[in-house]
DNA sequence: CTGCCGGTATGATCTGGATCATAATGAAGC
DNA sequence: GCTTCATTATGATCCAGATCATACCGGCAG
C-alpha cells in the first residue's frame, strides 16, 4: 500500500505540497476492518484522524432504547471523525464498517502542528467541515420528509448521484447501479423506520417498483419513477 | 450603538486583539428587523457575514408543500449563515426574525482577508463550526426521538439550559423562566408535528403539566417532571 | 360597532407505520 | 448432512398523530 498515493487521492490533501506531506508519511498507519467491526465508539476519546481509503462506513448514534440513528454513510476519499479529533473531545457517535474497509490513521499530536502551520490545510479542513455541516442540514431536512416511501426514494436518489454507475438493463434501457452493501436493517435506520417497513417497501419495489436488489448493491431500473416518488408532496 | 462593544460581546471575537478588530469596524453595518421579517432567503447568494446582536431568529427550510423545517433558533452572540458566506454558495435555508432583532453585517470580501491573515480568528471560526456541527448532530438525534411529547419536553429542557432564569413560583418553590416568543405554530415546527398537536400538548401542560405559557415566554413549573418526560424511553 | 384574521382550543375520524407473530430463506459452523 | 442464527418476508392488530371541522378570543382596519 503506497501511503503517499493513498493520501493524494484524498481531496483534503490535493492542494498540499510534497514538502509538507513527506515528513508525515511515517506517522500514518494503515488499518483494516471487516464488515460490522467498530472503528470507534461513541464516547471514546478521539486520538487519531481517520481517512477512509477503501470501503464504506456508517457513523451512527445509538440510543438507550437500542435503536440507532445513522448520521451518514461515508466511502473512499472521505475524512471522518476529524471534528472530534480536532476539538479534543470524545466522539459524538460511533463508526462501524459496512463492508471490508481500509483506513489511514494518524495520531492527533503528529498532525495537529502541521495543520496549524499550513494555512492551506486549515482552509481545506474548514471547507470540509462546512460541507459536512451542509450535509447534516440536508439530512435533517430529509428525515423529516413525510412518508417513508418518499424518504427511501430520496435516499436512493442521493446514492445514485454520489456513487451511481450507468448500466444496461438488457432490454435496451439503462439503469443505475449502486454498489453499497446495505441490509434492509441498514436502510430502515437511514430513513428512520422499522425494519419491517423497509422490507415491505423494498419487496414492493423489487417486483413492481423502480429498484431491484442485487448481490451487494442495488439497481435503479427506473430513475424517473424513483425521482417522482421522492418528490411527490405528501 | 457601539459597534466595538457589540462585537466584543460575540464569543467569536473575545480572544481577538484590538489591533486586528479596529480596521474592520467601519465595514460593519447595523441592521434591524421586526418579527416576521426575512433576514435572508434560501437560495439567495450569501454576500455578508451576519452576527446576531439582539433578539432571536430562526433558520428554516421551506418545503414545496408549504411546511417548514426549523434547523435552529439563534439568539444574541451567535453567528449565522457564515457557512454559506464562507463557502461562496447560496444560503441553504432562510432566516426569519422571531422578534425585533439587531444584527451586525460585514461584507464577505472585507472579512475574508482578515480571517486568512489571522490564525486566531480562523481557529475561533473552526471551533464555532464544530460546535454548530455537534448541535446539528444533536438536533438530528432529537427529531428522531419517538413521541411528540418527549420531543417537546426535550426542546424545553434545551431552552432551559441555554436561556433559562430561575424564578420564584410564589408557593415557595422555584421554576425556570424562558423568555422566547414562540407561538404554538413555531413550537410545532421545532418538534416537527402539526400545530394542533403542539396546541394539545401545551394545553395539557398548562393545566396539569410542568409548563405554563406566559406573556412572551414560558415558565417551567416543574423541571424534574419535564426532565422525566424527555427521558422516558418510548 | 362590525367584519376580518391569526392564534388558540377541542372534538371526531382516519391512517401510516409501529408492533407482534410466524415462517421461509440462506449463509456459517460443526 | 444438520443446527444455528441473521436476514427477508408477510399477515394481523393497534395507536399516535395527522387531518378535517368547528368555535372562541383579541387585535386591528374600516
Amino acid at each position: 500500500m503506497d501511503k503517499l498515493a493513498a493520501l493524494r487521492k484524498l481531496a483534503l490533501f490535493e492542494d498540499i505540497n510534497e514538502a509538507t506531506l513527506k515528513p508525515l508519511l511515517d506517522y500514518f498507519v494503515v488499518k483494516r476492518f471487516e464488515r460490522g467491526d467498530s472503528i470507534w465508539r461513541e464516547g471514546s476519546l478521539a486520538t487519531h484522524f481517520t481517512f477512509v481509503v477503501d470501503g464504506t462506513i456508517k457513523i451512527a448514534k445509538y440510543r438507550n432504547d437500542g435503536r440507532e440513528v445513522i448520521l451518514g454513510v461515508f466511502g473512499a476519499d472521505e475524512v471522518v471523525g476529524h471534528v472530534a479529533v480536532y476539538n479534543q473531545i470524545a466522539y459524538p457517535a460511533s463508526a462501524v464498517a459496512l463492508e471490508d474497509v481500509t483506513v489511514l490513521e494518524i495520531f492527533r499530536g503528529h498532525f495537529y502542528g502541521t495543520i496549524q502551520r499550513t494555512p492551506a490545510l486549515l482552509e481545506a479542513i474548514l471547507k470540509n467541515m462546512m460541507e459536512r455541516n451542509r450535509a447534516l442540514v440536508q439530512r435533517l431536512h430529509e428525515v423529516t420528509v413525510s412518508s417513508a416511501e418518499q424518504r427511501l426514494a430520496l435516499l436512493f436518489c442521493k446514492f445514485s448521484e454520489s456513487m451511481g454507475r450507468r448500466v444496461p438493463l438488457g432490454d435496451g434501457r439503462w439503469g443505475v447501479y449502486i454498489e453499497i452493501p446495505l441490509s434492509r436493517s441498514d436502510l430502515s435506520e437511514l430513513i428512520n423506520v422499522r425494519v419491517e417497513t423497509a422490507i415491505r417497501l423494498m419487496s414492493k419495489w423489487n417486483k413492481e417498483g423502480p429498484i431491484r436488489t442485487e448481490k451487494n448493491g442495488f439497481t435503479i431500473t427506473d430513475p424517473d419513477v424513483l425521482l417522482k416518488i421522492s418528490q411527490s408532496s405528501g
